[in-house]
DNA sequence: CCGTCAATAACACACTCTGTATGATTCATC
DNA sequence: GATGAATCATACAGAGTGTGTTATTGACGG
């Protein structure tokens, strides 16, 4: 049996050198083109165009075009996560600061939102975004390590929620301010778990 | 001139029986086909042949795909909003259940996602969730009045930013605990604006 | 340096969906 | 019952899709 048999038949090898460059390109096309022609407008065809390589490259690298989508908010905020820190404001502020610049580009917004939408009939959509969000929560925990907390689900989602519905829905600027006020709020929930304010 | 001359023409006249017939029956197949095929495979051939009409007639109702999805936002909670209340707390609390409660069907939930998806892209559709947002921050606001509360609308996305965020991207049903909890650091920025707690 | 094999290019094909026409029918109203 | 619209039925060209086949190119090893 080949080692390339079973699932990935046909697939391209991870790691060679003409896959990952053609890879690499053919994603960085599709970040500068899909803000101009939006979800529905980035088709395979004007994609291999536009980047310069055959449909069949395409399909052979994402057979289904939401896993081109889900590479696009994979390699995205490749700018890294902030430092860790023991004053849980600090580092909730630097978290959603962060979180605002990943999104700021708008090949990222579109993706996260035209993977969701498609997450109710794509499996494999869903799953990605099951996983995105567990290493998320899972880098939040970390950074917020030396403060001795650790935050749920539930918590995780009342901190960025006001974010993401800034950025998504409401499609406006993110102030720092805004940040400020949503972290106050939240460390007010956070604590109501020990002492109660009012 | 013709009174159904300039932007409307050959548009159906809204409030004949036939056009609201038709409109409303084609509405309820699409609200039910919508979860099942995702905002992708809801096509007009395929609407058209499930709601038994022509493809003709869906491009004469919405020239646009994004106005059929936006109706079926605009259609979708029809339950109509809680009553006004003097206790901001309650007022959140049943605010955000009644959000919870028109989201929780798969059709409205996409179509939001779609919409949103390609409002950079069509500024119909922008328009469209800039007129949505601005009446729900209005109505939201008038139930508040009795109170003497008036929100921005930072605060209200501060308010229904997690129960989005944890609808649509974490994909789990919003438990009542979890409305609790958010109304609660709400109202604690809230009150900071007069009284500092902590 | 050359052989090997995967990756890509270059075409080709049938299929679906899209807009957009045109004329015939049906429905609601006057 | 006559009028005008909405709807039906059908047709058409264009674009995108998914999937093939064959030839060429690139990377790696002997």
């Amino acid at each position: 049996m080949s080692p390339l048999d079973g699932p990935n038949r046909g697939r391209p090898t991870p790691g060679h050198p003409r896959v990952e460059r053609t890879r690499r390109h053919v994603l960085a096309v599709a970040r500068e083109l899909l803000p101009e022609v939006g979800p529905a407008g980035l088709t395979y065809s004007l994609l291999a165009e536009r980047a310069g390589v055959t449909r069949q490259t395409l399909y052979r690298h994402w057979p289904a075009r939401a896993a081109l989508l889900v590479d696009l908010i994979l390699t995205g905020n490749s700018s890294g996560y902030p430092e860790p820190g023991s004053d849980p404001r600090a580092v909730a502020t630097a978290w959603l600061t962060s979180l605002r610049g990943g999104l700021e580009d708008g090949a990222a917004r579109t993706a996260v939102l035209a993977v969701t939408a498609q997450a109710d009939v794509d499996p494999d959509s869903a799953q990605a975004l099951v996983r995105i969000g567990a290493d998320r929560l899972a880098a939040f925990n970390q950074l917020l390590a030396p403060s001795g907390l650790a935050v749920s689900a539930e918590e995780y989602t009342m901190l960025v929620g006001p974010v993401l519905a800034r950025l998504f829905f409401d499609r406006v600027e993110v102030t720092a301010e805004f940040i400020d006020n949503v972290v106050s709020g939240w460390l007010a929930t956070l604590h109501r778990r020990y002492d109660h304010c009012e």
